[in-house]
RNA sequence: GGCGGUGUAGCUCAGUGGUUAGAGCAGCGGCUUCAUAAGCCGCGUGUCGGGGGUUCAAGUCCCUCCACCGCUACCA
């Protein structure tokens, strides 16, 4: 039976994570987890962080703390948010942490080149004897080659803008403690990409179907493919595995290398402390799995070209990639998320003062999924206030208030000879409702969310239509029978949106007096006429209070204005 | 420079080559009063960035120009 493996991208573990990641990678992942768990579907949820790699050591340094220290405290602080956020993982791991990663990696490097898919080059870098490392390109600073201008970095010259190779510089210098490099030869093993496309991956990718914004990009890069690099001089990250063949002294595997076969090591830690050890192989080689990694476009050449490459490589049986729904980028009121220039929202700040459900349903409303999209403090107050406050907050109180008032707090029975009439106006004349779970599965989030709202919607018209208010006086039997079909049809928009806001679906599922989990029933069947009352009528209410405050103008305004001041005091403008 | 993306209603955006191009928000008018001053109904002549082309048919495909943005892969 088919069963969905889903992965997020690993946020690299060298600072916060802001709403563009939480947008980009893991809050669809966990709304199309959460949707296919209620649809009765087996899903693995798989994320943690990766914290090998130049960027952690530098970052760990600067800091004065060990390289362990720094990613915990980064894995913590990650995660909390994500905590806030209600993003829930079945397992949450650190490739540097994880007891399976360095074995598996290392196993992945052995079988890859026993296949003959590695090539090992002897190139020329340059070594700072002080620092007794090998120097990554930036952080060699000289005099740039073309234009002479003497700061220029060793990757690109901030002035003319040309590319530059650090070894062409006259004048070099250790940008960490600023002596003189020495070139100095040395070995890498490189992927051998090109024969990976040309015996098999060119094939697969072509005849794949990907999300438009993946295909053409994916396809483009399949001609210009080149070996790539696979380990590095220095000492955070796995080590080369002992018995390979050449000089592996002070060299680890890259860290695009082993960041993504922590999927697989996590996935292996998860069945480990499950007591199965094995379980994980059912994840990952057999054929019925379907594996769909959640990312940001700036992963899209990892994961629909690199990862699959490594997983064939092996010949061990790996499963590839079904779908990679991966998003474009988020702003912020216009502009890129940038700590450094103050232009964030400090998550700290923000959950004190918000509802993290609402920002969870504002984010999806308003994801990058077909072109870069932002965050506006506008429209998160229209949006919650317009959307959640009115059309679904002042739905439940307005039925479920009159309920308690008139039927002294037990939801209502419909009559027999009630049924078919208001059934025929709830579903045909009080416009269009349907799945929501439809987009979920197309990756559509946005659409999804909005599905949602029209599903409210239709109650709201329905209320009207009927007005229960003037039937109380003039029919009261049908005014019961009113209420008892709005709340059936509150019981199923408190399922539909228990994906997307999990615990304002469980509230609302309290005040309709129910005691067990809003996903309990699983996912809703489409309702249609005689059948779809899932037998409310008699339950007590719990207390109805208002689900989502409003957010007024001055609010919003302070959040704009204290944008622009961060963003000031950043730049010391 | 190279590659890619975007440009549709005041704002944010949807729109497999096929009826008079749609939604939400904002705005205007009416109805209603159960509810978080909430709800419902009605109201859009938009150069689909400009120009050219292919086609019976183009927002949708091709070329070109303009504007904005991202990436360019040894710090993911």
């Amino acid at each position: 039976m088919t069963r969905y493996l889903v992965t997020s991208a690993l946020p690299y573990a060298n600072g916060p994570i802001h709403f563009g990641h939480v947008v980009g990678a893991y809050l669809p992942a966990d709304v199309y987890v959460r949707t296919l768990r209620m649809q009765g579907e087996e899903v693995l949820y798989v994320c943690g962080t990766d914290e090998h790699g130049v960027a952690i050591t530098i970052g760990a340094e600067k800091d004065g703390i060990a390289y362990p220290d720094y990613v915990a405290r980064w894995r913590g602080v990650i995660k909390e948010t994500f905590d806030r956020l209600g993003l829930e993982f079945d397992i949450w791991s650190g490739t540097s942490v994880c007891p399976q990663h360095a074995a598996l990696s290392q196993d992945f490097f052995r079988r890859i080149d026993g296949n003959s898919y590695l090539l090992q080059r002897e190139t020329e870098q340059l070594y700072c004897t002080t620092d007794a490392k090998f120097l990554a390109d930036r952080y060699v600073t000289g005099t740039c080659p073309s234009c002479g201008y003497e700061a220029a970095r060793g990757d690109e010259c901030p002035r003319c803008a040309k590319w530059l190779n650090p070894l062409d510089f006259a004048d070099p210098r250790c940008k960490v403690c600023g002596s003189r490099p020495e070139r100095r030869r040395t070995t890498h093993w490189y992927l051998d990409l090109p024969k990976v496309r040309d015996e098999f991956l060119g094939g697969w990718i072509s005849g794949h179907e990907w999300k438009p914004n993946v295909g053409t990009f994916v396809e483009n890069q399949m001609k210009e493919i080149e070996p790539r690099p696979i380990t590095r001089d220095m000492s955070w990250g796995v080590p080369l595995p002992a018995g390979t063949r050449g000089d592996i002294a002070g060299k680890v595997l890259y860290v695009w290398f082993d960041a993504p076969i922590g999927y697989v090591s996590f996935t292996q830690e998860w069945a480990a402390r499950a007591g199965r050890p094995d379980d994980w192989k059912r994840w990952w080689k057999d054929a019925d799995t379907r594996l769909v990694h959640f990312i940001g476009k700036d992963n899209i050449p990892f994961h629909c070209v690199v990862f699959p490459a490594m997983l064939y490589a092996t010949k061990d049986g790996y499963v590839l990639p079904w779908h990679v729904p991966a998003n474009e980028f988020y702003n912020l009121q216009g502009r890129k998320f940038s700590t450094s220039q103050g232009w964030t929202i400090p998550l700290d700040e923000f959950f004190a003062r918000y509802d993290a459900q609402a920002a969870r349903f504002y984010l999806l409303s308003s994801a990058p999924e077909t072109k870069d999209s932002e965050w506006n403090w506008k429209d998160f107050q229209s949006c919650n206030n317009a959307q959640l406050a009115d059309a679904i907050g002042n739905l439940v109180t307005r039925v479920l208030k009159f309920v308690d008032k008139h039927y002294a707090g037990h939801i209502p029975a419909c009559a027999p000879e009630h049924e078919a009439e208001l059934e025929r106006v709830l579903f045909g004349e009080c416009g269009a409702f349907g799945d929501p779970a439809e987009h979920v599965r197309a990756f559509k989030f946005r659409r999804a969310a909005e599905q949602l709202i029209e599903n409210a919607r239709v109650a709201n018209v329905f209320v009207d239509r009927s007005a229960p208010w003037s039937l109380q006086k003039t029919d009261p039997a049908r005014a019961a029978s009113v209420l008892s079909t709005c709340a059936e049809w509150i019981g199923y928009v408190a399922r539909w949106m228990a994906p997307f806001m999990p615990h304002k679906a469980q509230a609302i599922w309290e005040m309709l007096g129910q005691s067990d989990a809003v996903t309990a029933r699983g996912w809703p069947q489409r309702p249609a006429p005689g059948a779809w009352r899932i037998g409310l009528a008699g339950a007590k209410l719990g207390p109805v209070a208002g689900l989502f405050p409003k957010l007024d103008d001055k609010q919003i305004a302070a959040e704009i204005a204290a944008l622009e001041e961060r963003s000031k005091a950043a730049t010391g403008a």
